[in-house]
DNA sequence: ACAATATATGAACGCCCGTTCAATTGGTAG
DNA sequence: CTACCAATTGAACGGGCGTTCATATATTGT
């Protein structure tokens, strides 16, 4: 059969993708066969190809489209006046925002060395506007005097480090509410750069 | 050949590991094959079955070899007294040791998902032991006042989030000594937990 | 010198890989 | 009703995979 439903729409796109970001973070790229991405999806492995040129490729695109929407999340978020209400926001928004996909963050972080240079290039320069929206607002902190700040660079890759690691330990319906881990990290971020 | 030496001792196990740690950490375990590692020692793909069962325990033996070193080597590291002396002493070990080992450390957290169940059972008891060791710090220091931890758990998480995340951008001869990062990173573990 | 043993080869096994493409199917437009 | 076109199949391509094993060679112990 050419289509699954009578609809107008074709959906196979959007649940290859889907199925390759189970696939991809649960398995890994390389371990992850075009074969078995398509026997998710319920085609033939030949009918993926009417989706991605190739596999890399398809690699390519979920991260990319998951750090566009990683940026454009955090630039619709509003922003409050003052240094640490801007901290306290940017804290709260990167904790619930990976922690609601689990999974696109961990091929983010895991499959880079699957990448071809200019692919890694393309998703490093993303990484490195996001932090930049941190880095900034540290510095504006420092300014102002209300962070001590000994160096903004690494202090913005400790931070995102820790508020990051979450995802490596969370479990839905643990001992701790969502909102109750993203308190306590905040916390401590506070008291990490507050001067 | 058999033997690429006239001498007494067989290296050839010691080069498949270290070939192996470099490839898996470089590509990951499920792009790099047998044939591969063995060309990097320079043997044939059937030779490495005279060093290891297979694929799998080869991982699995590099990691927990990798995780008792690093157990042993922190229990063998001088304990000052005070909670503050020790947790200083825990920063630096860990951003040492973990500097000291990027590739090890990368296959251990990296490749988890290639382990069979009762491999990554092992593999996390053993990182949990090393977690509680930092956890007991932060306990004795609760305990006497010096410091104000809100959970002990996610503090540790946290700090071994943020002092491994080092190995993610350091690199040899940049704007930063070894001995400038942790102290700086020091210092901002130290404010996160201080009371 | 010789047997025993450790070390390594190289071919072979069955299997899965990413990708291509002619042929087919089924919905849509005129 | 028919012509068209997007979607999909299924077979095929060359190649690499992990692992095994009979065979060969180099070193060791006597």
């Amino acid at each position: 059969m050419a289509r699954k439903t009578g609809s107008h729409a074709n959906i196979t796109g959007p649940l290859v993708r889907q199925a390759a970001v189970r696939l991809f973070a649960r398995h890994g790229y390389a371990a992850v066969s075009m074969r078995r991405i398509a026997a998710e999806v319920g085609v033939q492995a030949g009918a993926l190809y009417l989706y991605t040129p190739d596999k890399q490729t398809l690699l390519f695109d979920l991260m990319r489209a998951h750090l566009e929407d990683l940026l454009a999340s955090w630039e619709a978020e509003p922003k409050p006046a003052g240094a640490f209400r801007r901290l306290e926001t940017f804290c709260r928004f990167h904790i619930r925002y990976h922690l609601e996909r689990p999974d696109h963050v961990f091929i983010a972080y895991m499959e880079l060395r699957n990448l071809e240079p200019e692919n890694f290039a393309a998703i490093e320069a993303l990484r490195r506007r996001y932090e930049r929206a941190l880095e900034e607002i540290l510095e504006e902190g420092q300014k102002a005097g209300l962070f001590r700040v000994p160096d903004l660079r690494l202090a913005t890759m400790a931070i995102i480090a820790m508020l990051t690691g979450v995802n490596t330990w969370y479990q839905e319906g643990g001992r701790l509410s969502r909102e109750a881990v993203t308190g306590i990290y905040w916390d401590m971020v506070r008291r990490a750069v507050a001067s």
